[in-house]
RNA sequence: GGGAGCUUAGCUCAGCUGGUUCAGAGCAUCUGCCUUACAAGCAGAGGGUCGGGGGUUCGAAUCCCUCAGCUCCCACCA
């Protein structure tokens, strides 16, 4: 077939996605081949892909197309997540800019709104993961809150509840204020800021006396209900027992407390409390039995509980109320201070810890298996340093808030009755049952039970990921979960392991009594190449939908996996994708011309019966390397041993050693052979750079209709010749010896030259003709005379010589000898130290001190073969 | 405050339990080549006291201690 001049990635890349995905190439059902599953980490219905997905993505891809081709039943299921945060706040975005606002309507209706976002806009990332050539099976798309994971979801809650294991109750919660709801503490992130400390005058009752408290957070003075001092600190001794403060501007009289929680050091030693606004002070609510005032509005704003700077911003009021101190003479100073704020991950502001009612999950037991699991290597993490970041955060497990203050998520299927009280079921009907058993009046009807406004956490429904996309929460005995489950490889971020993997991990364990997947294989950031993380803010992420229309998917692709080891962080440099580029280039034109050869009955030479022995060993030798790398996710090493394979060994040397004359034809065994090899390398490579190798691998020999090399089998490498590949060595040493001197003669490539040797068994005689072939020689005599005109080089023990009369400087060879003469010197010098070094030849392995024999041998050898060429020189 | 990891050629990294090919790879650089597969290429070459210091050992990039620098995770003293 004719093959095109040009390789353009371009427009061979859609044609054969097109092909596959016709052909349901990456189709899988369940059947009697060994199945290999990976899930997709489902990204967030609202996402444009990114690098980080193109690193992730491209991975996985490897893993599933090699299994595919590995005799498995692969299967790679794609999805999306619903994030509900996320693109609930791109849906009220959306509405505002249309001047509707979320307060307006009802759930239903926002819901409908939120539902066409979806449609229209949500799952373009899927679209793009099929230009990366993604061999998902699309037909298993799944979506976390479509029907089926829904009920997935919902039964859990439910079983969960029925457990024991959710609860409901009022907590100190993460609130974000601009979402309007709580967050799980793996939502917040924190971050060193920049403010002021306060240090605030707390008049003391029925004395002329003021304590002076710090805060970094004076407008919630509102909510103070007590003073807090350590009973050791000497400062507040001479205080009464029931000692009262009075709060500035709010007027309002405290207790003062005594806890050893306070820090004597800090500030002035003096705490203020407020229950309803800081983790701490809650807990010495709790303690002393402190009444808690919450002054702030769902958003933010001071609600009218104490009735003063009603509605006003909690930042406006930090201004307003250092004014109003500094004018009644309550602020004593103010320092400037920086600790951390914790900010929500999705919005970006600031926390406000809040009281409120919330739903938990209680973790303890649900982490103990699940944690044990990665600490055996049941689950093998991959690097394996992530293990100690897990078992530290299983070990020390808080309780997952699971409910969210939001509409774009799955209801929480909890029902209040009339006269309080609740129950929790699948659906109206059997609340509807339940609370009629529950409270023994059967006239209640579905329009008197109220469902919980809440929605759960978007984590709660990808923790069943890998059980709910082959329905198995539902369907628990059902074929496919039985078949698929557990899932072999995970590939995902290590900033998702608490969010996503440890809670997966502890949902298989409790809905499957097995591991979700058996190996996690952690990714790194992929930052710029001056190792900045890539953001929207900096602008320096490339989109990687350019990058593939300018280098093709294959050569992004090969810049992806040739610069990442697993965990490391990905330094990215758009230089690498034309260097993947350029090797698809290399393919292709090495392609062109083994496709250009005639070919000719006629007996092998021998020659080529050389170069195809030692091809199909390098062949083999790099196919078992490339087996172990992928058995320790070595996939950038993998990558990397197969470039240079196809590159230097078989497109600088095989290809070079077969290649007939221009014109003349091939032999018929050699070229069988050469295709039979291009064929192997285009399997191997496949996995890698899926386009061109289908291309290539479709023309290279007749195939049927909805043939692939997608499903083609990976190629077995032959049985390791050592000799061989030794024997060549010794060739390929001479070649670029006298191509060497072919450089430093500034000899033409054309000319022919003549090359002497002094055989000894360290000469590979049989590789004559590819010596001859390679090094554009037109003789190599044998001699057992030195010759002195001569350009002369020896390999192993042999000694060469490149007859170039009256070129040769004879001072500056003299020279050259010997300098290498006084290393070879050294060298032996120092082996014959550590030989008799008694105590080296005693502890040290025998096989060690065998070696050193042998480089002993070696550089006499090689002393003798330099002293005679230099005195055949005199 | 606690923990983990990293530091090897100009850049990105590999070097598993100390000893064969232990100082490597790719890219970049330099030199010479438009040789009819490929200049997105070919043939060569140069380049590192393995972050500093100390120790263990016959032997250390590799093990231990220490110092310095970077990164990440956890905690969240107002």
């Amino acid at each position: 077939m004719q093959i095109a001049d040009k390789y353009t990635p371009q427009s061979l890349e859609a044609k054969w996605y097109e092909y596959w995905i016709e052909h349901r190439l990456f189709h899988s059902e369940p059947d009697a081949r060994e199945p290999y599953t990976i899930v997709i980490p489902p990204p967030n219905v609202t996402g444009m892909l990114h690098m980080g997905h193109m690193l992730n993505n491209t991975l996985q891809d490897v893993l599933v197309r090699r299994a595919r081709m590995s005799g498995k039943n692969a299967c790679w299921v794609p999805g999306m997540d619903h994030a509900s945060i996320a693109t609930e706040a791109k849906v009220v975005a959306m509405l505002h800019e249309q001047g509707i606002e979320k307060s307006q309507l009802t759930r239903e209706e926002f819901l409908k709104h939120a539902w066409e976002w979806k449609e229209k806009y949500g799952g373009v990332i899927l679209k793009q993961l099929r230009k990366l050539g993604a061999s998902c099976d699309w037909e298993r798309t799944c979506f976390t809150m479509d029907d089926e994971r829904t009920e997935s979801v919902l039964r859990v809650f439910c079983d969960l509840y029925e457990k024991g294991k959710i609860y409901r109750g009022v907590r100190m919660v993460n609130w974000d204020p601009s979402a309007k709801t709580a967050l799980s503490d793996e939502e917040v992130i924190f971050k060193e800021s920049h403010g002021k400390l306060y240090y605030l005058r707390y008049k003391v009752e029925g004395s002329d006396e003021a304590l002076i408290v710090a805060t970094t957070r004076p407008e919630t003075i509102l909510g103070d209900t007590a003073l807090c001092v350590n009973p050791n600190d000497p400062r507040y001794q001479h205080l009464p027992a029931d000692a009262r403060v009075i709060v500035p501007i709010v007027g309002r009289s405290i207790p003062v407390i005594r806890d050893e929680y306070v820090d004597i050091e800090f500030g002035t030693g003096a705490l203020k409390v407020t229950p309803a606004h800081d983790v701490n002070d809650y807990m010495l609510g709790e303690k002393y039995n402190l009444e808690t005032i919450d002054i702030f509005n769902d958003d933010g704003t001071i609600n009218d509980k104490v009735g003063i700077y009603v509605g006003m911003d909690r930042f406006e009021l930090r201004k307003q109320i250092e004014k109003d101190l500094l004018a009644a003479d309550l602020l004593a100073k103010t320092e400037d201070y920086t600790n951390n704020v914790g900010y929500s991950e999705r919005t970006g502001v600031a926390i406000e810890p809040k009281l409120s009612m919330q739903w938990f999950l209680s973790m303890e037991e649900l982490a103990k298996p699940a944690t044990k699991a990665v600490l055996e290597d049941v689950i093998r993490f991959v690097p394996e340093k992530y293990k100690n970041t897990y078992r530290h955060w299983m070990e020390n497990i808080k309780d997952w808030c699971i409910s969210r203050q939001l509409w774009w998520g799955q209801r929480i299927p909890a029902y209040y009755l009339p006269k309080g009280g609740y129950v929790v079921a699948l659906t109206v009907e059997e609340a509807l049952e339940k609370a009629r058993a529950k409270t023994g009046d059967q006239s209640l009807t579905a329009a008197d039970l109220r469902q919980d406004e809440d929605v759960l956490d978007t984590w709660f429904s990808s923790w069943l990921w890998p059980i709910s996309v082959f329905d198995g929460i539902r369907n628990p005995e059902n074929e496919e979960i039985s078949y698929y489950y557990p899932t072999n490889d995970l590939v995902t971020g290590p900033d998702i392991i608490f969010f996503w993997v440890a809670r997966m991990i502890m949902a298989g364990y409790e809905y499957r009594s097995a591991e979700p997947f058996r190996n996690v294989y952690f990714t790194g950031i992929v930052r710029d190449k001056i190792g900045r993380k890539m953001s929207k803010q900096l602008g320096n992420s490339p989109d990687p939908l350019d990058l593939i229309e300018k280098y093709g998917a294959d050569g992004v692709r090969l810049a992806m996996l040739m610069s990442s080891s697993a965990g490391n962080d990905v330094m990215f440099d758009e230089a690498l994708c034309e260097q993947g580029r350029n090797f698809g280039n290399k393919i292709w034109n090495a392609y062109r011309l083994v496709n250009g050869w005639t070919v000719k009955e006629e007996p092998q030479s021998e020659n080529n019966r050389l170069a195809v022995a030692w091809f199909e060993q390098a062949l083999g030798r790099t196919l078992r390397e490339v087996e172990a790398d992928f058995r320790q996710y070595r996939i950038s090493e993998a990558c990397m041993a197969l470039y240079k394979l196809f590159w230097d060994e078989f497109s600088g040397l095989y290809l070079e050693m077969v290649k007939p004359a221009y014109g003349e034809p091939i032999d018929a065994e050699t070229m069988a052979a050469t295709k039979r090899f291009f064929d192997a390398l285009m399997r191997t490579l496949h996995p890698f750079m899926p386009f061109i190798t289908e291309e290539i691998w479709q023309d290279i020999a007749p195939r049927q209709e909805g043939e692939s090399i997608c499903v083609a089998a990976m190629p077995e490498a032959v049985e390791a010749d050592p000799s061989i590949m030794a024997r060549f060595e010794l060739a390929h040493e001479v070649i670029s010896a006298v191509r060497n001197i072919r450089n430093q003669k500034n000899l033409p490539q054309k000319e022919q030259l003549t090359l002497r040797v002094i055989a000894d068994e360290n000469y590979p005689q049989e590789y004559a003709p590819v010596l001859a072939k390679m090094a554009n020689l037109k003789a190599i005599e044998l001699t057992t005379e030195k010759d002195a005109a001569a350009a002369a080089f020896i390999v192993k023990t042999t000694q060469y010589f490149v007859p170039l009369e009256g070129m040769i400087d004879t001072e500056a060879e003299k020279k050259k000898l010997a300098e290498d003469l006084t290393y070879y010197e050294g060298f032996l010098k120092s082996v014959m130290a550590k030989l008799s070094n008694e105590r080296f030849v005693q502890n040290a392995p025998e096989k060690v001190v065998a070696n050193e024999r042998a480089k002993q041998a070696d550089a006499e050898a090689k002393i003798a073969a330099i002293k005679e060429q230099l005195a055949a020189m005199k």
